[in-house]
DNA sequence: GAGACATTGATTGTTAACAATATCGTCAAG
DNA sequence: CTTGACGATATTGTTAACAATCAATGTCTC
């Protein structure tokens, strides 16, 4: 019933069965997103129509529109014909997401340092405790939705939705690199630098902060395993020479789609 | 068949008739996309279904689709069993997204610090004319179109493909801002300080391009009418005085669609 | 056995019919 | 003359059936 090498699709949180409670189709969206976000599903997994219409209780035609709009904020790839699979962003396309996000994030903090503060300030601090707490605990899901809740609770705090709007898509596409290129024993968002950073915007000090912003988004993408030479093997011997077994460049548990090379 | 207060679709380029040329369904979106960026569609402007079936010659799925991803990229809004129109972007978000734009393009500047220069900036500079020619001739798709390839040009010069993606979209939005909000006898986008910007670039002196590019969309913006009392009539008395013809702010030609207060 | 080829089953893509809803015109009552 | 209700028409929203395409399996030949 399932491609061998596409994982069956369990995107449900909570309830281990079927049909999530509300289901129009933007609350499914979101569900998805989220389980994307938050490395439930993982970057290849093939996501069937007919599976998520009995997951969600609807019809194929809101399926279907959700996935095109899942792709086109590329959080998902859609292969004509063959159908939607969680993205696998490229080493390219993952630097350069990371810079954008580098560009609004500080962005974000020059447009605080612009308004005034708000009490919002007060939550964000106690979240950074939360999410250092999850991050103790070893609750991935929690850990990663609350780090990426620091970075979406600054930019909302600049008032400004359309930065905030196109910040939260690019934070989205930065979980899925996580996912792809990380390598497996390290954290990817210092908790530690996050309080730095709210420490410097609350104490009015955003020249400090901005810089902080953009060391931690570099420190972030540096944790990744982004070698330029993935696929390209050119000592064929070395490659298969079984005495140093080199870490697999970025695929943990095998490669979960291969594209047609036609 | 129209709606009294809605002109009809006219969205084709250059054909007067039917049935533009190629039409899936990408190419379709540009074409439209491209229509409402250069002003051809005004805000507010409904665009039927069964209308753009009939332009293009396809099916209603199609155009569907087609209108939902206009939708998210908040070009157009859909308003449930009413249908599809221009979107009519509020001040707040027009300030917002110019805010946006602010932060993207002097994240240009930056990274084309960083990059080594391309070829592209001859074409650039070469452009830029064309466009100044085009301003003088009074060609207005013309010089919307080159004003803002300057933008985009210099995005893609960064070779940051997601840097430039964003960037579109917020062009795009910006250019929807100006149709509504623009005072007629202006002209939106100065050709000299594109020039300006250029040399500076070129001179390789990227703190004054910055500078420069911020001021310049910080001009674009302040040409706009965006007076936060636009619909507020608290007296109206004075509102409905015929002695005193004020600009009608915003709406050179009648309003076009009435939101339904319920 | 290995490889090429046809067949089968499953999945995606497309279309058209049906249902739901809003708009506009008409008519009657105040 | 204005206001409200009602019905006709047009437009959008939804669904299900049909068509097209692809992956997998089994068969045949070398």
């Amino acid at each position: 019933m399932q491609l061998p090498n596409a994982p069956p699709v369990n995107t449900t949180p909570q309830a281990p069965g079927y049909h999530v409670g509300e289901s129009d189709e933007s609350s499914i969206q979101k569900h998805l997103s989220n389980a994307i976000y938050e490395h439930r599903v993982r970057p290849g997994t093939k996501l069937p129509e007919a599976d998520l219409c009995r997951i969600y209780g609807v019809n194929r035609g809101v399926i279907r529109k959700v996935l095109d709009r899942l792709a086109t904020d590329q959080l998902i790839e859609l292969i004509p014909n063959r159908g939607a699979f969680v993205a696998r962003p490229s080493v390219e396309l993952t630097r350069d997401v990371y810079a954008l996000r580098r560009i609004l994030e500080a962005g974000v903090v020059r447009s605080l340092a612009k308004a005034p503060l708000h009490p919002w300030l007060k939550d964000v601090r106690q979240q950074v405790g939360e999410e250092r707490e999850a991050n103790r605990l070893g609750d991935t899901g929690r850990y990663i939705r609350l780090a990426g809740k620091f970075h979406l609770d600054l930019a909302a705090a600049t008032r400004n939705s359309a930065l905030e709007q196109h910040l939260r898509r690019v934070v989205s596409q930065t979980s899925l690199m996580v996912a792809l290129y990380e390598v497996p024993g390290t954290n990817t968002c210092s908790v530690y630098e996050h309080l730095e950073i709210l420490q410097a915007i609350e104490a009015g000090d955003y020249n400090s902060a901005e810089r902080l912003m953009e060391e931690h988004l570099l420190g972030c993408e540096r944790q990744l395993h982004l070698s330029d030479e993935e696929p390209q093997v050119t000592d064929l011997a070395q490659a298969l020479n079984p005495v140093s077994p080199r870490v697999m460049p970025s695929r943990p548990n095998g490669m979960q789609i291969e594209y047609s090379n036609d």
